[in-house]
DNA sequence: CAAACGATGGGCT
DNA sequence: GCCCATCGTTTGC
């Protein structure tokens, strides 16, 4: 991987767009990506520090940062840097090009077009868990001189920074996940 | 179609 | 003890 996927993931979260990204014998053409700006950022896992969980997004760019959430999903960013600097790229969304049938063992029942849309889905067609958390994925930057127009929009699930429009994707992708905003608050007593 | 909701467990104040 | 960078199912228009 070159420098095309390091940096400021403002930057780089368009430019992942079109990637190809290969893990766990399945690879994946990515449509939707978010940024997560480094401890500046209210909505970034970095906000407040370094924590054993986050460690990775403090570490060298070109790994993957994964957390576990809601008790039974993992979520995959791919860590650009600088070194030290906690920016990351939330990978949301990709259109599997290879490895299809393994990636439909690990989604059973869901469309092709649904193996990989959305980040938790995402991780369970690439077979990824916390046990890859640190990984050098394989990524290979947008092929061909095709240029997709890209869309974008605010963050997904959040409930700081949510009105930051550092979501991006591919206009008018299938495999795109549908827009979701932070989920209310329950109340107690029911 | 959209909206509501439960599942379920680790992280953090 | 409360908060989630979610998903699949169910319910209701």
């Amino acid at each position: 991987m070159g420098d095309w996927a390091e940096g400021d993931p403002l930057e780089v979260a368009p430019r992942l767009l079109g990637a190809i990204l290969t893990h766990g014998g399945v690879s994946l053409r990515l449509t939707e990506v978010e940024a997560y700006a480094g401890p500046a950022d209210p909505g970034s896992h970095a906000y407040r520090g370094r924590t054993d969980r986050n460690a990775v997004m403090f570490g060298p760019p070109g790994h993957l940062y994964v957390y576990f959430v809601y008790g039974m999903h993992h979520c995959a960013n791919l860590v650009t840097g600088p070194d030290g600097d906690p920016g990351a790229v939330l990978l949301r969304a990709g259109e599997v090009v290879a490895g299809l049938d393994l990636a439909r063992e690990r989604r059973p029942g869901a469309r092709d077009r649904d193996l990989a849309r959305g980040p938790a889905r995402l991780c369970r067609a690439l077979g990824i868990d916390l046990d890859d958390n640190g990984v050098r994925p394989t990524i290979a930057p947008a092929p061909g001189e095709r240029v997709d127009q890209i869309s974008t929009g605010p963050r997904v699930g959040l409930r700081h920074a949510a009105d930051r429009p550092w979501r991006f994707w591919i206009t008018g992708e299938p495999t795109v996940s549908t827009y979701r905003p932070a989920a209310p608050r329950s109340r107690a007593g029911r």
